[in-house]
DNA sequence: ACACTTTCGGACCGGTCGGTACGGAATTGA
DNA sequence: TCAATTCCGTACCGACCGGTCCGAAAGTGT
């Protein structure tokens, strides 16, 4: 098990592989963001890899096995911030990571604009279907992380009781996929971040029936 | 140019058509929304509508000239909310009719959940690039709208001096659009109402820069 | 030097795409 | 009855899709 003195792998035998993994990774999930997961074509996605389309396959498995790592790249990388913003000491530092993060994730430079979820998911037909569940999956898992993390506050006291961490989170999620669609179309970082600025000015939302208060 | 006491068009000579065009045309528009612009396949649409590729050919004049009509019955009918909504007294009354108007086409039983343009827009290689700039116009269009009457809301006094009818209406077009793809990945009705009531109770949103009262 | 393993590029596979050519069917006016 | 006109089903076109086969290239250990 132990490698002795040799920290680093020995080298495989076999002809070494002639691109960067990480890399190529790397550049198919930007095609992927760019064009979701249908739209972009294995010429689009091999081109933007710097590799051949047998290599890719040795490489990443087929063409969903690759989306799933892109997505893997993805959600560990430019959309963190919805892991990372449950990680906040208040609901209302929670809503505020998690709302800037979605601006600033769907306005990176040098990025496409949006979300890779929205982009990726909204279309297809029947074959895109296990695409669309995984990444309806993916983003149910963020909404039930700012579910269970608005419970939490709840039981915490740090937000009202009777307030549903479920709904809640759902509009957490509206304006986060609202700020990604608009990104998308060509909205401006700085709109977008007045925007979300100006729904945490009213934070906690009032979500309370209007007859049944 | 007067037909006489003939109203009705005189049959036209050949052999008549054997379908309904506007009810194919409604079926056209469901598939699209159900499946985007590309993700509706020739076999798609004609099967819906009952039609052979030639006739629907024939009568429309090819997929993208199909697409368009769909769109234009889509905005005159499900999507009419956007044009009506500025028919409002108030900037409150235009807030309010947009976003209820979102939640109740986005959730309308019988139809695709979520919103025609966005399913059909977000997604596509560069073919589809034609069918992205026409959504995009069309929902900048109705962007266009809701600025100008927010502008004439803000001349009349409705609004506060000094309040941007742009960010204003890209507010709103950002939560319609959560709204729609919140729909379009299952969410309830009775949520997104709730959700928009709430975002109503805040209104107007407070667009002033924090720093900078 | 040699066997072995892995990478990699080009050719190729069946299937589907949007679009069209063509010929038979159905209706009009004469 | 018979041309003229239009609709519509079938068969077909070239292009592209994701995926695979195969042989040459480039490394390893012995």
């Amino acid at each position: 098990m132990l490698d002795g003195m040799d920290t680093q792998r020995s080298a495989p035998v076999g002809r070494p592989r002639g691109f960067d993994a990480d890399e190529a990774l790397e550049n198919a999930m930007r095609v992927f963001w760019q064009n979701g997961y249908e739209g972009a074509s294995l010429p689009d996605l091999t081109e933007a890899m710097g590799i051949s389309r047998t290599s890719m396959y040795a490489a990443f498995g087929n063409k969903e096995e690759l989306f799933r790592k892109a997505l893997a790249r993805y959600a560990d990388g430019p959309a963190s911030y919805g892991a990372d913003s449950v990680a906040e000491r208040t609901a209302r530092g929670v809503a505020a990571v998690f709302l800037r993060g979605a601006v600033r994730s769907s306005t990176l430079p040098g990025y496409p604009t949006g979300c890779l979820s929205l982009r990726a998911s909204v279309i297809g037909g029947e074959g895109g279907q296990t695409i669309r569940d995984l990444l309806a999956e993916w983003r149910d898992e963020t909404s039930t992380l700012l579910s269970e993390r608005f419970r939490r506050a709840v039981d915490e006291g740090d937000l009202a009781a009777g307030t549903s961490p479920d709904l809640l989170a759902r509009y957490l999620m509206t304006i986060g996929n609202g700020v990604a669609i608009q990104a998308a179309g060509g909205a401006e970082r700085a709109d977008l971040e007045r925007i979300v600025d100006a729904v945490l000015q009213s934070w906690p939302p009032d979500l309370s029936r209007p007859d049944e208060p």
